[in-house]
DNA sequence: CAGTGGTCTAGACCACCGT
DNA sequence: CGGTGGTCTAGACCACTGG
């Protein structure tokens, strides 16, 4: 832990105890480098964290404020994470339906999206997420079967995430989302437990390894009133 | 223009020119310092910011490297910004009819939403976007009239946030988004030019002030095939 | 073990805001 | 004008990676 971690803490803390409130000016940088006995640019260094967390307000020459949503917002995420649904719903019970598991080769599309040649080999998976017991969420997915070797049954049962994660020892780097409603699929009407009227929210997404190698392409469904997708940007 | 913005432009150019080719090794922050002729911290600062950006990934003790995706992404911006339509399509012809103009009192989910009393006034606002001739958006916006002043049905044909950042001089600070599918209502049906049965997309915002103070509570509605919510993040 | 990026310092100067 | 935050420096030490 950095001393500038440990500062951005303590007033995080103060902010959320309102210690400083709402509104309200921090004690300047130079009071909080003596208090905290830090040279200035770590006490800058720490208020770089809380302004990308969106708890302060810096002006020039002014001072610093504690942001009007500073209490009331849940969490300081900014963007929701690729973690899967696993981590999402951690205290729900999530148990995953394999309705197809195939090794394929890519169409053009999928050429693109995975920056694959037409004889790389890719995993074709077709996932039904159940939450209590109740059809949530159809995923197809495409993994480049190269670089994520040694999927099964077993896994898919789980987490993928988990899976690369701990056993291939990869770490992610980002992910490029599409948002959009579509109309239900015979697929979904049969999966999803819905009607041939009822709308369609799709997550498709193209994640990334933290080298910017594309790993997975993918379109989540699910009903229209069952999940949402959230944003929160600063 | 200060002299990490100049660096970090210099080296993301060399990436876009391929001087610098995808995966390979950047030169170590001690070459580019002598090269820049700057401090070793002001090289990291602009690193700081291509690495914000999704261009490279950095290593301790390994390097610095060019991301994969650093030249296939059209743009570095992290996630789409709130600056309404008539900035988002710059090159189309968008104009706007208004549906409905009215000040009125916040219900309770609205005071929620936009921090207010019940007794504190609000412009409720229904507009019709229409892109080429062709209706694109239904917006059911309100705004705190305290906070934005002035608007007039002038204002509402032309861009409102244009107004709030130009005659106004007030800065946003963020949003909070919640995406979703959605059935048509008969609203939706008579000015989308949709059928009954037309999945739509719905992006509900809350917009906020550069302080945290929300000004802006709206749901922006269309057709399923029509537009997408897209979202970038490293 | 050499070389990399990350942290941290003490101090300097600058840009900006309010009074 | 005083006080704020932003930039920049030169140098030190540390943590980590790879051969």
């Amino acid at each position: 832990m950095t001393k500038y971690e440990m500062i951005a803490g303590k007033i995080r803390q103060r902010i959320r105890e309102e210690v400083y409130p709402v509104d309200s000016l921090i004690p300047d940088q130079v009071s909080l480098a003596k208090e905290f006995k830090v040279s200035r640019m770590t006490v800058k260094k720490a208020m770089d964290i809380l302004e990308l967390e969106g708890l302060i307000l810096r002006k020039r020459g002014a001072g610093t404020f504690v942001k009007k949503t500073a209490l009331s917002e849940g969490l300081t995420a900014s963007i929701m994470e690729y973690e899967g649904l696993t981590k999402q719903l951690a205290n729900q019970e999530v148990k995953s339906q394999v309705i197809s598991f195939k090794l394929d080769f890519p169409n053009e599309l999928t050429q693109e999206k995975l920056m694959l040649d037409k004889h790389d080999p890719i995993y074709k998976i077709i996932r039904l997420r159940v939450v209590d017991d109740a059809p949530y969420i159809l995923e197809h997915t495409i993994m480049n079967a190269n670089l994520i070797p040694g999927i099964n049954e077993d896994i898919l049962h789980q987490s993928i995430y988990d899976y690369i994660h701990k056993e291939l020892n990869l770490q992610f780097g980002g992910a490029h989302r599409i948002i959009q409603a579509d109309k239900a699929s015979e697929y979904d009407q049969k999966y999803l437990d819905c009607d041939e009227h009822d709308p369609i929210l799709e997550i498709e997404q193209v994640v990334y390894l933290e080298d910017g190698t594309p790993f997975e392409y993918s379109r989540s469904r699910n009903k229209y009133n069952t999940r949402s997708y959230n944003v929160v940007d600063f």
